[in-house]
DNA sequence: TGACTGAAGAATTTATTGATCATTCAGTGA
DNA sequence: TCACTGAATGATCAATAAATTCTTCAGTCA
């Protein structure tokens, strides 16, 4: 049983989670990684090419868990009016309780947004593979009417929801709140899908 | 003719935004504000309470030309769904060039975000009286289904194009791609509105 | 009396320097 | 050969000092 490369590379992650999640990404160095690793701070580089493809894959496990639930809830045989509307709840009380008490997490996400902009998107991307799912079934059960191009229609609902998807934009709110502006704006959503949209007339005068 | 308390709080604000509008509001001081009326620094303070009270009635300034055409657009005879898809699209396009060439304005909406939460709740209510008036239009008029709260309703039109209104999160987009997201956000939110809304069942299972 | 000044103090910014950190790589030892 | 070290380097950060700027207010002038 020897370790393999992806054992040790495991392990940095592990320890680097670690240090991270109770210091905080800035507050921890790659030497003191190392360190608990047990090796020095240039040998973490033959794993990670850099300390923010650390912070990475820190999310990318922390996505996991995550995505697994969107996954569930996208193909629970409830309607697929409430399934939606569950997707992006939980999506907005998992964000806002880290908000609440691991700040650290928080971070992890803010510098990632600066220093990796395409993260964002691939999540994006993540999540609107379950909505897509759900506006089919919707479809195919007639509960929602018939559409063109259930992805385009996916990232619509993604740019109306924008708000409850970002810390910085709700800081200022109580989760009572969001809830109900939550509510209140996939109501619309919802009742749009069920009658089907007609594209804008775009005459700006 | 004698110059009122009023005229000079006029000119300290005048010479303040072409100081801010050409080196922006961290690069403007006091004296140099006072210089341009002919006066000392001190004297400002008998017109403005502090620095960013002027920041904030310059930006008020500059909100009256967007409120107009507001104003245009919501008294106009178009269809209420056309009135609603102009506002939210003027409103956006006019941030966006902001943001495109006169980024020292945008410097001012940043420092008031910061220090005056306040006033962007006054913008988005300002804003919302319009959208409340196209709203009863709509109503009236048979185009949308009757609601309870026109103004609630409003609110949570307002949260579903977040994303259009703030250029810190649309900043890496271009306007093509802008225009594209905003008539797919609006045509749901259209549709739901001609359709009617239904209160969320809140049912998270 | 009321508009204004200018000096003084408090608060904030900027500049500078030293320390820390991320990253690289020649070299070691198994 | 392969996993790794540790010193070197440049970049970033923190701390401090210096300078600027905001703000106040006692006092001037008309």
């Amino acid at each position: 049983m020897t370790t393999t490369k992806t054992d040790t590379r495991e392990r940095i992650l592990e320890a680097a989670m670690h240090r991270i999640m109770h210091y905080g990404y800035g507050k921890t160095t790659m030497s003191e990684i190392a360190r608990d690793c047990g090796m020095s701070a240039g040998n973490i580089y033959r794993f990670f090419a850099s300390k923010i493809d650390i912070a990475e894959a820190m999310a990318r496990t922390l996505n996991q868990a995550i995505y697994q639930e969107y996954a569930r809830i996208a193909r629970s045989d409830r309607p697929a009016s409430a399934r939606l509307y569950s997707l992006f709840r939980y999506g907005m009380e998992t964000t806002f309780e880290k908000l609440d008490k691991d700040a650290k997490v928080l971070e992890v996400a803010e510098v990632l947004s600066e220093e990796r902009p395409i993260f964002a998107n691939e999540e994006l991307a993540q999540e609107r593979i379950h909505l897509v799912k759900i506006l089919e079934d919707g479809v195919a059960r007639g509960e929602f009417a018939p559409m063109n191009d259930t992805n385009y229609t996916a990232e619509m609902l993604q740019s109306a929801t924008m708000k409850f998807r970002y810390p910085q934009l709700f800081s200022r709110l109580t989760l009572e709140k969001l809830r109900r502006e939550l509510d209140g704006t996939v109501a619309i959503l919802l009742a749009g899908l069920k009658c089907g949209i007609e594209p804008i007339a775009v005459n700006t005068e």
